[in-house]
DNA sequence: TTACACCATGTCAGATGTGACATATAGTTA
DNA sequence: TAACTATATGTCACATCTGACATGGTGTAA
């Protein structure tokens, strides 16, 4: 199984055992996951705070709706480079992207 | 000036005033920059303190040579991500990131 | 039911990132 | 001096990411 597929699966709660032994991901790639997963939700939570839509928000840090879709659930198409510049972009100092990730 | 050759200058350390002014950086083009700089600080004391060269943690990390060269300065054509997995695979963890980062 | 607003998902052309290679530069040792 | 090691830099084919678009799904209000 690909690494895409595979992400995309633990994105949509898939758990037997560990996601990581089940599908034998490294312990870097967990982590690495984590990490943009913890940026996507905090992306979510930012905007659901701000009561804006997606395409609001995409408007904001000119993308789109479906690309704000998408960081929103982890999708892996979506790098942590642009799910950084996007939470910067919201006003979101590095300092809690710091807590955010950790 | 387009973003990657105002990059280049800031590596450089090309300070006339502020960088940000100077270069007509946002306040979350610097931050960003900043962050990037920190992680490209932290593989490279990482890879001195472990006494290797840049082409054995290019085989560790499944890269090149010149690709690390180009992390430890901050080139603008490598990615947070890049620096995120290539960190992680040196063993560093999410909240030695999260702190580097802040 | 229809109509509307919001979010999710698939696709794709164009933009950006990547490993690899060649080559340059700097330091060291013989 | 030459030879060697480590790092830096430019380039490029190939891979991955991105915004945009189309479309599907879900809720909700008339």
């Amino acid at each position: 199984m690909d690494k895409r597929k595979r992400a995309k699966l633990v994105k949509k709660g898939w758990k037997v055992g560990t996601v990581a032994e089940f599908l034998d991901i490294s312990a870097e790639e967990s982590a690495y996951i984590e990490m943009k997963l913890a940026l996507s939700g905090k992306l979510k939570e930012r905007r659901v705070r701000k009561k804006i839509t997606q395409a609001q928000l995409a408007k904001a840090i000119e993308s789109s709706q479906s690309r704000v879709a998408k960081m929103e659930a982890g999708d892996p198409t979506v790098s942590i480079d642009l799910l950084m510049k996007s939470l910067l972009a919201l006003g979101v100092s590095k300092k809690e992207l710091g807590r955010t990730i950790s």
